[in-house]
DNA sequence: TTGAAAGCGCTAACAC
DNA sequence: GTGTTAGCGCTTTCAA
C-alpha cells in the first residue's frame, strides 16, 4: 500500500502538493498534477482512513427529524434501529440528535424550522408531508450536507437517498395476496380506508393506486368488484356489520388492519381474507388467530439502521451512497413471524 | 471526548501505562489499575478507532471458503455479496482471498487443508458437509480468529457466527404456503426430494422436518396425505406422469423445484401448487408464468455481505456480533420478486 | 513496574 | 505554487 509520503518522493513534490492534487484543492501547476496523478493510478493509491479521520479529528453529528414515538407504536422502530447504529458507530466519531414532531403538518414545519438553524452533518428525515417537506428540503440542501429520506419518499430532490418500500409494488403485491385462495365465481372486494385527520400521505394513495393495478386487464378477475368505505380512525362505531356482507376479501392499506380485524372476530363474521402493511403488535395479534391473512413488512426498524449506515458510510468512510434502497416487501404470516 | 493523555495526566501516570491499563497487559499496580479505571468510568473514556487501527497499521486478511460458483448458479450470489462488502471497506484495511471447492466432500476437507497452512484474520465458510466441517472447524478454532459460518449452521462450535436461514422454520413456513388455497376435502401432498450424489445437508433435512410438524396436530389438515419421491438431479426421465395423478400440491425442499414445474407445464398438468427455494434464474422463470407459487429466499448475496460487515465490525471496530443472524424468511412471488 | 518518545498516514496552517 | 511541520490519539519499544 503506497502512501502519500511515497507519491511525494516518486513525484519529486512534498506532501502537501500531493494532498493539494487528491483533493483538488488547486494552487498546483498542471504538471505537478499530472504526476502525481499518474503515480496515484499506477500504484493504485488507496486513502487511508483512519489516517484521514484521526487528522480531520472530526466528529459528525447526525439529526434525525421523525414522529414522536410516544404515542405511535411504528415510530418506535425506526427509533430502535437508529440507536442500534449510533451504538455501533460511537466511537467512530458519530453522534445523534433527535429532533421529533407530532403528527400534524404544523409541528412538522416548527421542526423542520429548528432544524434550520441547529447544526449537523447529516439528516436524516421522514418526511411525511408532502408539500411541506418539498420546501424544507430543498432549505436543507443549502446546508450542503448528505439528506436521507425515510419512510416516505419524495423525488425531485437532487441527490438524496431514499430508504423504504415501493409504495405503489407494494400496492400491487396485496392485491396479489388478496386474490390467493378466493376461488369464488364472483368476488367482492372491500378497501378500508381508516383516515386521521389528514392521511393523504402519498404511501397510502400509492399502495391504492397499486392495488387496484394488479386487477387491470387480468381477464381472470373480471368478476371481481371493488367497494371502498371511509373510516375515522377514532370512530370505530361507524363500522356496521352491513360493510361486510357478501365480502369475500379485505384491503387496508394503512397499518390499521387490526381495527377491521377486531371488529370482523367479535361479530364473528367468517371467510374473510384481510391483508394489511406494518408489524404493530395488534396486527400480529390478529395474524396469530387466523383472522388477518397477509401483513406486508417495510422493516421501519431496518430503514433507521440503513439511515445511520449510510451517513456513516458516507461522512466517515467517504464513500458514495445509494440514491434509492428499496426494502424487500416482506411478507408475513404467522409462520415466518419474529424469525430474526 | 476524553483521551488517553489527558487520564494520563489525571492518574499522574503515564500513556503507557493508561494503554496496558486499557488492554489488561498487566504490569501495572493494582493501585493504578484502580486509578486509572475509574477515571475511564467517570468521563466514560472511548477508544477513538481511527487512531488505534492507524497506530497498529494492521490490515486484515478476510478467508472466503465456498463452493465454486461456476457451475452453479446460487454460489455466485454470496459472492456477489461478499465483493460489495470488500469493496465498501477495502480503505480500512480490509482484504480477501478466496477458497472455492468443489460441491463434493472431498474437494471440500481438501480447501480445509489449504485454509489450516493458510494465514488470515478471519473466515467466511459454507460449512456445507457436516462431519467434515465440525472437524475442521475445530481445527480453525486453534487459530483464534472470527468464524462466520453462511447458508449452513453448525451447532456445538463455540462463540462462531452464524448467517443464514433458519432451516426448520423454512420448513414450517412452506407447510404454510402450500396449504393456501387447499380448499379440497381430500388433499395429496407430494414431496420431492431431487438430489445430488449425497444430499443429506442438514438444511435440506431440517426443511422437510419442519414442512411435515407443519401438519402435526392440526385437525384441519387430518385428511392431508402426504407422499414422497426421490430423483436424481440428472435423471429427469424418472420422473413421471403418473407421480403427479391426484395431486394437489408438490413441496421441494431444496433449489431445484425449477425441474418439477417444467414438468409439469410440458405435460399440461394443471391445479397444482408448487412450493421451493431460491431465486435461482429458472425457478423465477417458473414463478413468473405462474407454475411455481411460492419461493422462499435466504437471501443469499446479504448474507455474504452481512459476513464482510460483521468481521469487519469484529476486526476494525473491535466490537462484539451476534452469535446467529436468522435471515428473514422472505416468501417471494411475483409480484415482489426484484423488489431491491 | 513505569515513563518517554517515535511513528502510524494524513491534514492544514504557515512560511517562503 | 510549493515545502515544512505540528499534531490528530493510540501503540509499542526501549531504557530506566
Amino acid at each position: 500500500m503506497i502512501t502519500i509520503k511515497k507519491i511525494a518522493q516518486l513525484a519529486n513534490v512534498s506532501t502537501g502538493t500531493v494532498d493539494r492534487v487528491i483533493h483538488n484543492r488547486g494552487q498546483v501547476t498542471q504538471e505537478n498534477i499530472d504526476k502525481v496523478n499518474k503515480i496515484i493510478e499506477k500504484y493504485d493509491y488507496k486513502i487511508n482512513i483512519h489516517a484521514s479521520n484521526l487528522a480531520l479529528n472530526k466528529k459528525f453529528k447526525i439529526a434525525v427529524c421523525i414522529p414522536k414515538n410516544n404515542q405511535l407504536e411504528y415510530w418506535k422502530l425506526p427509533i430502535i434501529g437508529i440507536q442500534r447504529g449510533a451504538e455501533e458507530y460511537k466511537n467512530s466519531g458519530i453522534s445523534i440528535d433527535y429532533f421529533y414532531y407530532d403528527y400534524n403538518s404544523l409541528s412538522f414545519m416548527k421542526t423542520c424550522g429548528k432544524l434550520l438553524k441547529a447544526e449537523f452533518d447529516g439528516l436524516i428525515i421522514a418526511p411525511i408531508f408532502h408539500n411541506e417537506s418539498l420546501f424544507f428540503l430543498n432549505e436543507f440542501k443549502k446546508k450542503n450536507i448528505p439528506i436521507i429520506l425515510i419512510d416516505s419518499n419524495i423525488e425531485n430532490i437532487p441527490n438524496r437517498t431514499y430508504i423504504g418500500q415501493d409504495a405503489y409494488q407494494a400496492g400491487v403485491l396485496s392485491g396479489k395476496l388478496i386474490s390467493i385462495g378466493l376461488t369464488n365465481k364472483k368476488v367482492n372486494l372491500l378497501i378500508v380506508k381508516i383516515n386521521k385527520e389528514i392521511d393523504d400521505t402519498s404511501i397510502y394513495l400509492q399502495r391504492i393506486k397499486g392495488f387496484y393495478s394488479y386487477f387491470e386487464n387480468k381477464i381472470e378477475y373480471k368478476n371481481y368488484k371493488f367497494n371502498e368505505v371511509n373510516i375515522e380512525q377514532f370512530s370505530k362505531g361507524k363500522i356496521t356489520k352491513q360493510m361486510f356482507e357478501g365480502i369475500d376479501a379485505i384491503f387496508v392499506p394503512n397499518s390499521r388492519a387490526y381495527i377491521i380485524a377486531e371488529f370482523v372476530m367479535k361479530n364473528n363474521i367468517k371467510g374473510v381474507n384481510i391483508v394489511g402493511y406494518d408489524l404493530l403488535e395488534k396486527n400480529i395479534e390478529y395474524l396469530n388467530n387466523g383472522v388477518i391473512n397477509f401483513l406486508i413488512n417495510q422493516n421501519p426498524e431496518h430503514q433507521g439502521y440503513l439511515g445511520v449506515c449510510n451517513l456513516y458510510k458516507k461522512l466517515v468512510l467517504k464513500e458514495e451512497i445509494n440514491i434509492e434502497n428499496y426494502m424487500p416487501l416482506e411478507i408475513i404470516v404467522k409462520e415466518n413471524y419474529g424469525i430474526k
